[in-house]
DNA sequence: GACACTATAGTTAGCCC
DNA sequence: GGGGCTAACTATAGTGT
């Protein structure tokens, strides 16, 4: 955009590509930050530079686009469904609503909303099984072992301080904090896919969370099953 | 940027405001897409508009952004240690060196890179549970369990199929895909920093991955220590 | 390679339909 | 609200130091 016009492909000279980079960054996140200041709105850039380390950059920061990727996937059933499909009025006037539902629930419960993105990180990762080889199911056996045992050495850490009360348990979801057997099976956790849903809920709710009641509960169940059939798959 | 200049803050007027972001979202996406045409460099860009379903979007796709930002994770330690410290040439040499072995080894083998970023996963979730609740922990554990039983019901459906080759398991850990009694206890995973990332090293290796060997092991475990911690820490 | 400069390609705020 | 237009701004390719 200046002197010349530059095509769009790849730019071959090294130092040229490079020092276009780091102009082009700049300007980049420069319009990522207007927009964010002008519109209000979380913005984040990500760029990776495969072998290159300094074309590796994540604006404004690694943590905040951690944050904002997983509230972005914490929606993720209404918004594809409504981006996807067509739909009549009737039906987006209904998921609209249960989306400004779900908006205002979260932000009137910050401590819950961490719950909220557990589970759904937790969904996140259940959709990538699908395509992973043997191998990596067994790497990643062996790491989710790994995490329960740290878990459950936090929440002993707890208890040898007498800092666990009874209600921290999951209720009706038996979860007992040190030994493995007794979780509920895979069989057991096989429900309908509200069903499924409104069990975490109920076990969030536990918690102090009351915020999955009703249409807004079934409403996040409904547009996408992947949840359920990540529960439901291996039995 | 035309007609009037308009103040960097945030455009009162709704309309205004919903009009200026569709336009900037579009340059925005533009100027992001000619950058990684020009400099072949993976660019993710994420908005996100608390409460506004039409103002969050994530370009190229979520699938994309979390690939991306799992890679940038992926590679911590070397690179946040050369921006926060300001390191003598020799140090730099050193760390680039090793930095550029690492991503060579990784653009020669695709496949193992999974097995890499799986790791470096669970090193980020490890990371993370230092600021947790009871509750949160609770939850955690939870989930790590349903996702261990997950997985080991994939690998039985491998198994049934006699897909499932002996040398699927990770040598010297000792991962049997279907019994949680057997797995490694906390106590065995007490290592030293090298030690333990030597060990994970070998069990990827023992899959086809040989990256690890002599100074590239011990660099990325040097930078930091957390990873060890994350470890050891119920111990 | 980094920084400053500047002509020019590219972006966009305000309007109109 | 969306699309097109145009004047006014901005970003940046090429250049020199």
């Amino acid at each position: 955009m200046a002197r010349n016009k530059v095509k769009l492909q790849r730019i071959i000279n090294d130092a040229k590509r490079r020092a276009a980079f780091k102009k082009r960054l700049k300007g980049l996140k420069k319009k990522a930050s207007e927009l964010s200041t002008l519109c209000s709105v979380d913005t984040c850039l990500m760029v990776y530079g495969e072998g290159e380390v300094q074309a590796t950059e994540v604006w404004p920061s690694v943590q905040e686009a951690t944050r904002v990727l997983e509230r972005v996937k914490a929606m993720p059933q209404l918004d594809r469904y409504k981006k996807t499909m067509d739909l009549d009025g009737f039906t987006k006037e209904r998921t609209d609503k249960l989306q400004e539902k779900l908006h205002k629930v979260r932000r009137n419960a910050d401590e819950s909303e961490t719950k909220i993105l557990l589970v759904e990180a937790f969904y996140g990762r259940c959709a990538g099984l699908e395509g992973l080889t043997i191998e990596q199911l067994t790497s990643l056996g062996w790491m989710a072992n790994a995490q329960l045992k740290i878990v459950n050495n936090h929440l002993q850490k707890f208890r040898e301080q007498g800092l666990l009360p009874e209600s921290a348990s999951l209720s009706g979801m038996n979860v007992p904090p040190y030994t493995i057997a007794g979780y509920p099976t895979v069989e057991e956790a096989q429900m309908q896919r509200e069903g499924w849903l409104m069990n975490i809920a109920r076990g969030i709710g536990s918690l102090g969370y009351n915020g999955f009641e009703g249409s807004s509960g079934s409403a996040i169940a409904e547009p996408n099953g992947d949840m359920v059939q990540c529960l439901n798959k291996g039995a």
